[in-house]
DNA sequence: TATAGTTAGTTTAGGGGGTAAACTATAAAA
DNA sequence: TTTTATAGTTTACCCCCTAAACTAACTATA
């Protein structure tokens, strides 16, 4: 068990961590350019999940809430996500994403899965896939992805 | 085909973009914490190559010269690493971990390593290291990883 | 050899990312 | 009411990154 496991670790190391540097830096567009990975993340989240308190952005992106601010001021500013009319509490106030902001997250994702499916397709044969997403899926549940939502 | 790549590319986005994030957050050791993730790494490419040019750094780390100039600075201050004697050209001055450089670096990799294993060894079943082990492979051949150094 | 061009690294300016702590405003509890 | 708790914003300070200007050293060429 030990050696197999010991190189398990290894790969586990330099793929996940250094590979998905590698290939968010391959990733090359102009929306990637003028956004940040973290701005592009919270809108993907915000569109997701429908309008959103700054503090449960907090904790779904696992930053500090100033982090949050700071990051929304920015969006704002940029007209991709605005404050929808908050609700009973008067402190929250609820984020959703503009139409601009809804354009930008739909380019990003097309993007993404162009690279990846393109990345995937060139390299991985027909008989593979079913190992991929099996293993993933293990991946996934390990890492309790999925959770994040309260 | 297309069913099954679409999942494997949504998964591949959930696993390796959000989730490796995530591991990396759960890594909770003092050494992570007065130690910049990127500090890290630099010292292992140095520890494992040995003396190497600040260029050199640069282009297996995918950043701009200026960052590694930096980054240098910090760890020289830190007395982390240190310039060796230059080679031939005196323009290039090639660096090397000191003493304590290379206990760093230690401590973090059994710091890593400690916390991937568990990981695993908590969630994965014994057959199941294997089929771990393949897939990691192929994608380490995907990514290209290994082909850094020159 | 003297001049011109190239290359390795450093600096500086400016824009991201992050945290902690202080502060405002609103809500809830005593 | 008065006190305590909570949601967000600001501010101060740190790290990371790039581009462009700049120094020093090496190379080529006239």
């Amino acid at each position: 068990m030990g050696n197999k496991l010991r190189e398990a670790v290894e790969l586990f190391e330099e793929v996940m961590i250094y590979g998905t540097e590698r290939v968010l830096k391959s990733v090359d567009d102009p929306i990637w350019r003028e956004y940040s990975p973290e701005q592009i993340q919270v809108m993907k989240i915000i569109g997701k999940h429908g309008p959103i308190s700054s503090g449960n952005l907090a904790i779904m992106q696992g930053v500090h809430k100033s982090a949050i601010s700071n990051r929304l001021k920015k969006l704002q500013e940029k007209e991709l996500v605005q404050a929808a009319k908050s609700g009973v509490d008067q402190r929250t106030k609820l984020i959703e994403l503009t139409k601009k902001g809804e354009t930008v997250v739909h380019q990003s994702n097309e993007v993404l899965y162009g690279y990846i499916e393109h990345l995937l397709e060139e390299h991985v044969e027909e008989g593979e896939v079913e190992q991929f997403v099996k293993t993933f899926r293990k991946l996934k549940e390990i890492l309790k992805l999925g959770e994040e939502d309260k």
